[in-house]
DNA sequence: GTCGGAATTTGCTCTGGAGCAAACTTCCGC
DNA sequence: GCGGAAGTTTGCTCCAGAGCAAATTCCGAC
């Protein structure tokens, strides 16, 4: 807990951090050293809000390890996942929209690392870093897209389809190459994915037994594989 | 059709068109001038599509009178409608969140009066006019925020929750009080809504029907009036 | 190891709302 | 005024998937 000699180098963040990531890709380690200067870095446990809907957007953060997701909790107090945010992603950019509060929930669903500044510096980041801006909307558009897709497949997916769909998305975005398939590289439980794609989880559980006595895939307690990406594909499109 | 003397001030648009919308509100006469100098206006009829999901995107839109939905078809053919934009809203700005083509198809409701620019202008916009893109943006949280609660709604409520829901999404936006309550100004089919809705045209008729019955609404043929919008907003939240 | 809670599986029932079919109504063009 | 097309209503059937209940398995803490 202490640091005896080198105690200034340990909140000293490393600028390969974010050189290689989207928003400040173009910008001169000179820049970058400023901007890690000014961050704040935290790690969190597994399954903990980093902010809550409706709260003043105070900060903005960098994923820079682990994996969160984006949830809305209804009145009845569901929870319902809009959006899963890999690493190397900016969250939390309300201002950016020209909101005051958040507008959802971002839970963690690993341990994760995230660096946050306060939001009156997006501003500044807009203004003086080349690139930013078009790179953060850019991330931005994507999300949207994706929003949009997921609108349509709830309004004219059947429960399977979804739940396939949701499945190929995780590997594609977190998936790790084991002997056998594919793994979704944090855990995830039958409930969340059951909140990831509108259903129960009594329905996720019975589809994934199914696929997996049919080979497709491969589930444990909180651990899915995917062996057999293409006829999930196929089961994705109905 | 004939303009005898004045023949130069038909093409002519007026700077007030633009004076008090969001994006434009700040600049100033000139810089509205020369704005509208570079638009094209045109007119389209109820039902046809302004750009399509997946085409280059060319030009960005103003939508000065009128109603459009914001479509996707599914690779089935069903119509998604994702969002509906009301007159006085910018529309097909992809460039503004990095993309090269539409994501989504946008489909006019009602005779609808446009302007639009050629996209390569966008960034001189954002560059030039103080607070265009500060305004944009929040217009575009807006929608996300909307796309969200869309998202959310799917996943959660009932088809009648839903349709109520929409229902009272349409009279704000486009209401116009009539005697015995507020009407949708623009026509629109049960089919429409049941895209809106994710359902089926014969579900929202049932539901309509009932509603009547009970006192809630008033529909004829593609005409639909609230007239107990509290009663609505009840059954809204199941 | 053993205990307890969390996650998962599975069976059974019940229903919202889709799907299909058919009649009816309204409107528009000739 | 007379088709015919587009929009609407209504009845009936059927099933995907929710809801509930219970058993089973897994895992971490002690």
């Amino acid at each position: 807990m202490n640091e005896p000699a080198s105690r200034k180098t340990l909140p000293r963040l490393d600028e390969s951090l974010l050189t290689h990531l989207p928003p400040f890709s173009r910008l001169e380690k000179r820049q970058i050293r400023t901007i890690l200067d000014q961050a704040t870095s935290r790690r969190y446990d597994s399954g903990v809000a980093i902010f809550e809907e409706g709260h003043p957007a105070e900060r903005f953060y960098m994923l820079l390890d682990g994996y969160v997701r984006v949830i809305r909790i209804t009145p009845t107090g569901e929870q319902v996942t809009a959006l899963h945010i890999p690493a190397g992603q900016l969250l939390g950019i309300a201002r950016a929209l020209g909101r005051v509060t958040y507008p959802a929930t971002a839970m963690t669903a690993t341990e994760s690392i995230v660096l946050s500044w306060p939001t009156r510096l997006w501003d500044t980041f807009v203004a003086e870093y080349d690139g930013f801006a078009t790179e953060t909307y850019k991330t931005l558009g994507h999300r949207v897209g994706e929003m949009n897709t997921r609108i349509v497949e709830l309004a004219t997916q059947q429960v399977e389809q979804r739940v396939a769909n949701a499945l190929l998305r995780l590997i594609n975005q977190t998936g790790r190459k084991v002997e056998g398939g594919i793994e979704i590289d944090f855990p995830i439980t039958r409930h969340d994915l059951s909140e990831l794609t509108a259903t129960t989880l009594h329905t996720v559980s019975r589809l994934l037994s199914g696929w997996e006595k049919r080979g497709l895939v491969l589930s444990k307690r909180k651990r899915i594989t995917v062996c057999d990406p293409h006829a999930l594909v196929l089961l994705g499109q109905g």
